[in-house]
DNA sequence: TAAATATAAATGAATGTTCGTTTATTTATG
DNA sequence: CATAAATAAACGAACATTCATTTATATTTA
């Protein structure tokens, strides 16, 4: 038998990533990404049930790309800092790195399609970052608070800065901004001293 | 002469907003929305040039909205506790009582639809937070810091727990999440921490 | 005051286009 | 040669938008 062209998928995931980012949901047809891919729009149904089957798995396989660099060289028996730290360096690598995904990936958690995902979603990152905080309260190296208090004075903050970052200007009527290294570890200072008791 | 029908210029708007929360931009669709609406197809283009023109006025109303909200009994002369906290509560009051703006300016800033938007936004509502922000700093209130990384440790926590709170459900596997008003002061605390000296 | 007129609002139906998806057929390889 | 990959062409449905027409009302005229 013929043998799947795996360039050929390739080329189907990252026009498709591309178009997504660029021009948003409306941007994505599948005659068009057959184009750009080089390919006949059927052969997107040979990989892909039908066009939300192809955004959900793009969803997940780019989620789990993202999951698994923040867990690099994490281990939640780490201390706050030292854990917390290292959780900060991987985001922003991988942002940094893959641009396309992290747009594609903010876009999706703030459309209604982050509903359809979410209960798909990889619970051992959430169990070993659960397990992080648990540690580090009992350890008494962070205050007491809800897991999501703790996510949102943790990352959001991170995340807003890299937005800022990629989106190469900073606050409207502003100059450009830009993220280095210098502003990641400072912000990560001040955010260390919100949560630590 | 014959006059504008008030009533179905506003049930196009509410309409449109409701069918983009629901369904993203996708879901968008001028025939859908006129039926929607009870109105005719041509009606909606005698308000609106065109879709993507539905839409940009739509952010600039709604983004003109939630920015008087936010300024709402604040003074950029305010120390920068009392400061902090009136947009802090005016925010998450504005976010609370008017779920579909939030979710749909949510859905426009992280979308390629911002870029669009972004040069129009209203300055004067910048200027206000710049000099609160100069100030404070004058006043040894807050630590001297880029406009960016203030915003992103000021705010970004609060949108965060906003969508947490709204989408009714806190980080995935975790039970449910209530942004109550013990919760929110906790938090405004923990970034007060972090930003002052 | 009452009828006539002017004008913008509003419409239903139609435009050509593009959409997601399918089918019948050809192509490449185990 | 068997079989799955890949395709070109086509499907009806839905799309954004327009056009010829009707409707309602503010203003003018008698």
């Amino acid at each position: 038998m013929r043998t799947r062209d795996l360039q050929k998928q390739e080329a189907i995931r990252q026009k498709a990533l591309k178009m997504i980012v660029k021009e948003g949901f409306d941007g994505l047809s599948m005659q068009k990404l057959a184009r750009a891919a080089g390919v006949s729009p059927a052969t997107i149904y040979i990989y892909y049930k039908d066009r939300e089957d192809l955004i959900l798995q793009l969803c997940m396989e780019e989620g789990k790309k993202m999951a698994e660099a923040t867990l690099k060289n994490f281990d939640p028996e780490m201390s706050f800092e030292e854990g917390l730290k290292v959780q900060w360096l991987n985001r922003a690598k991988f942002c940094m790195e893959n641009p396309l995904s992290m747009h594609f990936l903010e876009q999706i958690r703030h459309s209604p399609f982050h509903d359809k995902v979410f209960t798909k979603m990889d619970t051992s990152f959430i169990a070993a970052m659960g397990r992080f905080v648990h540690n580090a309260i009992r350890r008494n190296e962070l205050v007491p608070l809800p897991i999501e208090v703790y996510w949102s004075v943790a990352f959001a903050p991170l995340y807003s800065l890299v937005k800022f970052h990629m989106t190469g200007r900073g606050m409207p009527g502003t100059g450009s901004f830009v993220l280095d290294e210098k502003t990641l570890h400072q912000t990560l200072q001040l955010v260390l001293k919100a949560l630590k008791p």
